[in-house]
DNA sequence: TAATGCATGTAATCGGTTACATGATTCA
DNA sequence: TGAATCATGTAACCGATTACATGCATTA
C-alpha cells in the first residue's frame, strides 16, 4: 500500500499532523501491519494538497513550533472509498527470520539458539502488546470498531502462533540438529 | 534481505542459472517468505561475478539458448557466511489484507464477506502446498534440512493460524457490524 | 547537560519493479 | 495457432529510506 493511500486512510479516521501520522504506524492502529517514514510521509502529504484530496490548517502552540493539521475534503474519501474498493493481490509474508533459520545448519548452535530466542520474545512482546491495548479499549467504554478489532485479534493470533510453533520447535531443532525433527506426525 | 545476499543463499546450496534463482522464489523453498524478479537478479548476479563472489559458466543447450550457470567462490561462501552472522531487525508483516478489513464499517457487506472468504482460501491452500511439499520430502526418502524442515514448519502454522482465526470471526464481523465481536472472551 | 519528544521539511541515494527486447521449443 | 516454458538481459521509472537541517521544551 503505497504511503499516500495510507496517509487518506489515516486521515479519514479524523484529522492529523505529519508527525501523528508517522505515529500511526509506530505506535497506532497500522504499526503491526504497515508502515511509513517522515521522508514519505511530507511529499505524500503536499500531494494530497495539491490534488485536492486534504486542506491543512496551521496551528499555533505555546513554546512548540507551529503545527500543520490536515484533514480530507470530500474529493479526499471519495479517492479513499476509490482506493479500497480495489482488489487486492494476496500478501505475501517476507522475513528474514525465516531466511535465517533456513541456514541454520550453516551457524553455530549457540548462535541458533541466540536467535530462536530473541525471536520467541519479540513475537511474544508483540501480542501482548496487542492484548493489553484491546484490554485498554474493551476497559474505557469506548464504541469498539468492528473492523479494527478483527485486525489487532488477527494480530495476536499471528504473533501467539508463530511464538508458539518456535517454542514448540526450538529443541527439536538444537538438538536434532542433522536428524530427522518431528517425524513422528 | 537485498536481492544479492538472496543469490548468494541461493548459489550456497548448489549451483544455479538467473531463471531457476527466480523460481527459488516462485516455487521453490524461499517461496513463502522472499521474492525477487528478474530485473533484480540478473544485476545482482553480474555483481557477484564483479566482485569474485561467483563464477559463470555457458552451458550450451540442444534447442534452448544457452545458460548460464552461477557457481559461488571460496570469496562468496565466505561473504554469504558473513551475511547471515549479522543481525537481523525484527519482522514486520505488512498485510494490505488486514488495511482492507480494517475499514470494513466503509465497505458493503458482501464485499468484506468476499474478501475474508477469498483470504481464507489464500491461506488455506498456502499451507496446504506446503504441506503437501513436506509431505514429498518426507516420502522422498532424501535427508531432511533441519532448518529447512523448521521454515516449512513455520509457514504452515502460521497460515493455518491465519485461516482459522478468519472463519472463527468471520460470521462475528459480518452480522455485527457495528456491534462488540468477541466480546465473551 | 544530554537525551527525548514535538514538529516540518528536503535531497541524495538506492533498491527494486515493470516493461521491453529477443528467440526457440513444446504442448494444448 | 496461441500460450506457456526456458533463457538472458537492459532501461526507464518509482517509491521509499536515510541522512541532513532546524529549533524549542521537557525530563532524567
Amino acid at each position: 500500500m503505497d504511503v499516500k493511500t495510507l496517509c487518506l486512510a489515516v486521515l479519514f479516521k479524523g484529522e492529523a499532523t505529519g508527525y501523528e501520522i508517522k505515529k500511526a504506524f509506530e505506535e497506532g492502529p497500522f504499526a503491526h501491519f504497515q508502515r511509513a517514514s517522515f521522508g514519505s510521509i511530507y511529499p505524500a502529504l503536499s500531494r494530497l494538497l495539491a490534488e485536492g484530496l486534504a486542506e491543512a490548517e496551521a496551528r499555533e502552540q505555546d513554546g512548540r513550533p507551529d503545527k500543520k493539521v490536515y484533514r480530507l475534503t470530500a474529493a479526499g474519501r471519495d479517492a479513499f472509498h476509490q482506493a479500497i474498493g480495489q482488489d487486492p493481490e494476496p500478501d505475501q509474508f517476507r522475513s528474514d527470520m525465516l531466511f535465517l533459520l533456513y541456514f541454520a545448519r550453516e551457524l553455530p548452535m549457540d548462535r541458533v539458539a541466540d536467535l530462536i530466542d530473541r525471536y520467541i520474545d519479540s513475537y511474544r512482546s508483540q501480542a501482548e502488546h496487542i492484548v493489553a491495548c484491546r484490554a485498554q479499549r474493551l476497559a474505557s467504554g469506548e464504541e469498539i470498531d468492528p473492523g479494527r478489532w478483527l485486525v489487532s485479534g488477527f494480530g495476536v493470533a499471528i504473533y501467539q502462533a508463530a511464538a508458539d510453533y518456535l517454542i514448540e520447535n526450538r529443541d527439536r531443532l538444537l538438538s536434532g540438529n542433522g536428524r530427522l525433527p518431528e517425524a513422528a506426525e
